[in-house]
DNA sequence: AAATTTAACGCAAACGTTTGCGGTAACGTT
DNA sequence: AACGTTACCGCAAACGTTTGCGTTAAATTT
């Protein structure tokens, strides 16, 4: 089977006896083609399947269509989600998406990030791998290209980021506890360098001080990986405590799964005894029982607003770096975890 | 900021007094070129960051070492298993990966299919869209372009499969079931143009025939989409016979799910009154109480495989259609909905 | 010493598109 | 009648790379 010529500019203009300029602009509907030569050119064009060649497109025009995306891992549900809110946008303007995972390895995403510039993306959007201390790298690889950050962020890199109203979100949650008559809330964040549990630990703190609770260091406990294991033992150790917590905010709906599962296993009740937060509403906030009063994050709004601020950078190239803060609402979603329902 | 220059071959070439030509042969290695030019190109093509235009290269051999994956569902677990898989196979093998979700639609997946085709990809990795009809479309838009098909299959099309042993998996998943003296294994599956469906079913009806077990289609329960609440429904209405089952079968994790869901709120005992296995080991099989026996899908291997195969073909361009079907081995996890674990 | 081979390199075309510039008619304006 | 406009269209260069072919000088063979 032989490969199928393609047809080309010249092949219409041949059959045309018009100039390859002139399909060209008649093409890209150019106001110097009459209306004539256009519907006649689109007609050919259209019967023998002409498709623009994209390299010579894009080695002319410097411009690819194509916007890399870097996420840490692929397969957590908020960032497919987020990925297919990308996908979903990026049809619609006409844009291609390839994509790369840095597997939270630093150097790993600067590589990717370089293989992505030098590949002619148009764009980055990226969250990025948690401990990213050398900035500046980012930014030299980047090279000019536009790039919005988005979940995972850092305010050190100059750029729009999208990212949820992480402390309010933690506000409302911790509030919610309070409401119903939770005085001692343990929370389970992450260690220090990760940028969004920060942002949640403010808004746990905020809310306990609004209401006058004591803030105790023997209930807040972090971890470097936060996962359903490490869920199991942060509860582990909160039992053991003589004043026990009767309430645990998980920075992450697999910490506060792996809470639930220990609160059961010792056969404590929830949400009477103590009550379980997480967040993200993940596919398995609603499998475990009791489901898990979590906060839901939009992911494909936040994948759909993030590529529209992208494409808006890309193509009003103001050339300048933008360096704006969008802040997507979330929604406290209550469930069996939290209040008892029958 | 002004866009920064590239360095092209023809600033080389100028700084070292050679010729463009003489530049990229010593850049890729031409038995032409003598060792002590080569090491001298070489060398400032390294200090000046030399990185070759990707737009005129592929202009140039119609090659861009990027490959398209069309996916139904970039956010269902194993898809995304699969996609990382495929991700990291390509960061080794150095291609791109350009992604699309076609939403099972028919018609929007050929869309996909031509702009990956018409964008240069060089091969395309494809888990289709059930209720593919028209499979001369594919073929026609694809144009010469290997392909290989993973997950979800057909063999209608042309083309090498990956995929998982449908049916001795479930075989052996009956038999299992057989095995803990269970005699009425009823069964949640797809309608019929699901083409993996249909395998696993064929997996199922062969156990039951082995060990002289009736069919019974009260029990051979069929939907369209299936989910958690379709898993739900099903099991009400298995409930509903008079003769119920002593287990079910569920073609999916979430069927499995909705079914252990209703069971507990019938408060019955599983796995002693009906036991039940799904099909996938998500997520979510972990989290349900009790945990669900299902069958791995080793996503990342599957990914893997399918690209590996899918270079082998564009890179010994046979141009001849190689229609081999690659089956991957599954493995059987067995947890508390089959047997009780203290 | 002449002829032939070999090693190393340069010339220039080609890939398909876009676009600045120039050209030619036809038309309208003084 | 001479001039300026306008509407359409073509010429040709340019983007950066690869590659067939030609060239030259040195090395080797006869």
């Amino acid at each position: 089977m032989v490969k199928k010529r393609t047809v080309t500019l010249k092949d219409l203009s041949q059959r045309l006896n018009l100039s390859i300029s002139t399909v060209s602009r008649a093409l890209n509907d150019h106001p110097d083609i009459s209306k004539f030569t256009k519907v006649k050119v689109t007609k050919l064009a259209n019967e023998l399947n002409y498709t623009p060649n994209v390299f010579a497109k894009g080695f002319r025009q410097h411009k690819s269509n194509t916007i890399g995306v870097i996420v840490p891992n692929i397969s957590h549900y908020l960032t497919s989600t987020i990925i297919k809110g990308i996908l979903d946008e990026a049809e619609i303007k006409g844009y291609r998406i390839v994509i790369s995972e840095s597997n939270n390895n630093h150097s790993k995403q600067t590589d990717m990030l370089q293989t992505m510039v030098k590949f002619g993306v148009d764009g980055i959007l990226m969250s990025i791998s948690k401990a990213t201390e050398n900035v500046e790298s980012i930014l030299k690889t980047l090279n000019n290209v536009p790039m919005v950050l988005f979940d995972k962020v850092s305010n050190k890199v100059p750029c729009t980021q999208i990212l949820i109203n992480e402390e309010d979100a933690t506000f409302n949650a911790v509030e919610h506890l309070i409401n119903i008559n939770k005085k001692r809330i343990a929370i389970i964040k992450e260690t220090e360098n990760s940028f969004t549990s920060e942002k949640r630990y403010a808004g746990y703190l905020k809310a306990l001080r609004k209401h006058n609770l004591p803030i105790d260091e023997k209930i807040i406990l972090s971890t470097e990986d936060i996962s359903i294991v490490q869920g199991k033992r942060m509860t582990n150790i909160l039992l053991s405590l003589k004043n026990r917590p009767d309430a645990i905010l998980a920075i992450t709906d697999k910490a506060a799964i792996g809470a639930i599962q220990v609160l059961k296993k010792f056969n404590i009740k929830i949400p009477e005894e103590i009550a379980v937060i997480g967040f993200s509403n993940s596919l398995s906030s609603t499998i475990i029982d009791p489901k898990l009063t979590t906060i839901d994050q939009p992911g494909q709004r936040i994948g759909k607003i993030a590529l529209t601020y992208l494409i808006d950078e890309i193509e009003n190239e103001t050339n300048t770096i933008i360096n704006k803060t969008v802040e997507i609402k979330t929604n406290l979603i209550i469930r069996g975890s939290t209040i008892k329902i029958q």
